[in-house]
DNA sequence: TATGAATGAGTTTTCATTCAT
DNA sequence: CATGAATGAAAACTCATTCAT
């Protein structure tokens, strides 16, 4: 009957829903949600208008999507950078996160000024919340075991640390010195004696 | 009809001014720049649309008065952090940044979310840059008066801590312990040994 | 302060409102709603496109509106048929709607088809039920009064038959013999002998 | 792959075409046609999109095809209701169309909102005049042999009378009291003494 | 100075129709 | 014969901005 197996149409379907998301993803995170139209996410992604309105109800909902493949991504990230020695790990992380910032700091972006905007986006607040909160306990964890000295205040401070530096990073660009307070943070972090 | 002085004149534009400046301030804060409409901001500010055309060349030159206006108000602040005891004026500034937190997140949210959008409004680039030089330069400096090591670095650390905290605080809103951080960073780095 | 008075807006106002709301009802009994883009109700209208939603949220409501309108109108129409000879009014009533099919058909057709979609536009259904039953209650009291037998079955004859006739008159046209049954229903209903 | 004879794809079309029709009525019937989507029609004939184009050239063709078949639907009709006995005839016209209120009022709200954009539908103009013309000579055929005074008026006013009882009973539902009227249309027209 | 009606370009969204397979 | 992904033109709606008064 079909011409197409289900399964050919599935990976169409796939392609064309992934080439959306990562030309939204770029847009959102370079110009803001707001200030991107659904017809410069079309183009970008080399597609019809309508077709973005085949695979997504409406704006809000390539967002939705969006975030949802964001979060999935992560689980990866974690399972990556897991080590039995806390302090490697910390560095691990570190590391990551300054990676993170230097390659797809469009992501960060996005995900940065979506986070100002929870109050718009009702479906962002709770799992922002729970993110930040299982990165608390993952910090408080790592530097329990390093035999740090208040290992709950200073979860909490590497978490502000790491956005804040991601925040001043985005804002000043290639002037901000990534390389410099990663080397100091992981020195700082990872290498104190025991 | 009622013949005004020069000075009545002055009066009258400089109130109306403020009044559409602060409306903007909570608006553009709250809801963000892009979703904030210029009838939004004239309801608030209780004038006529048409009024704000007389005052603000376009929606964009509200927020440029209103990001010059708090520049201006900033010169105060550091009249009132300032002491001669570097840790005692480490410790206001700490102090300040965390009661505008409390009492005025609408205002970090707005610059927070423009600061994302360096790319749309140009003329906030270079201030922003300038901006957190300056903070830089004073936390470096009032950090080597404290003796502490690596002060280049640990001012770089403090700005970008500061930022990350007000920024998880604008989103975690109730649930994060403002107070707490507060004083754990006032005992680490003013209450040190010297 | 004002440049125009609160009176001379408010006649604006109503002026371009009326306006949109004539154009409307002339293309929605023509074309059908669904048939009718805003767009051209703004050219009929001599109104720009935006100006139509400063006055009405949106399409649906300009219908709503209109059907407001309607609604009014008719309360005078029923003083202008009152009359105490039961037969008189009758015949008035009668001749009413006959001259109403030859000059406002558009109406008719805009009212009949509205009222075939019901089942669409809730704010619709109660308001038609209640009209239908006060010209039954009105049309028994009357036949009541001429003392024709079976005036609770004939008031409901009478009111489908009106509206059979609107209706087949709408879809032939000038083809349909509307003076004709005019004189014949006059002659049946309202110059029996007593 | 599997040879078919031209009769098993003749068969094939017929039913696809069918399906497709049979959805169609019921969709445009209840929603409107403008109201209702091809791809809806296509979910509830349980068909892709694509084929309503192999077998109808636009989504007006559907219409067109489905009036068509109504038509011929209907021939049957008259050969049911037939009679030698013109009230009994009458009768049994009658009948027919409250039982058709009762059970298929989808189409009569199809073809009476169709009847009410006859100006949109060319199509529908001279078929729905000869019909209705058909309808009146019938009437008067059956009227004069009963004997009836004015059998060339009384066939007009039965006309519109079941058209505005139908048109009645589709916009009060269950409320309209189809029973009533019923029996009472019976009595006043097949049963009067000759 | 102040008003708010009016505009029009731009945005999101819908949907009949086409087409490669 | 059958599929559903893809298109594009047009619809509903928004909003910064202008302008007569």
């Amino acid at each position: 009957m079909s011409p197409k197996t289900k399964e050919q149409y599935e990976e169409i379907r796939e392609a064309s829903s992934n080439k959306i998301l990562m030309a939204a993803l770029e847009l959102f995170g370079t110009k803001g949600y707001d200030a991107t139209s659904v017809s410069e996410v079309a183009s970008k992604a080399e597609v019809s208008k309508g077709l973005i309105y085949n695979y997504f109800q409406s704006k809000e909902h390539i967002l939705q999507q969006l975030f949802t493949y964001l979060n999935s991504q992560e689980q990866d990230v974690l399972r990556q950078v897991e080590d039995d020695d806390p302090k490697k790990m910390l560095e691990n992380i570190l590391r990551y996160v300054f990676a993170e910032l230097r390659n797809n700091s469009d992501l960060w972006k996005l995900i940065t000024s979506l986070a100002l905007q929870v109050g718009k986006f009702d479906f962002l607040h709770q799992p922002l919340v729970n993110k930040l909160n299982s990165y608390y306990t993952l910090f408080e964890s790592l530097l329990t075991q390093t035999g740090i000295k208040n290992p709950d205040k200073e979860a909490k401070v590497i978490g502000a640390l790491l956005d804040g530096i991601g925040f001043q990073s985005l804002v000043l660009g290639k002037d901000y010195p990534l390389d410099e307070i990663e080397e100091y943070l992981v020195q700082k972090y990872c290498r104190n004696a025991t």
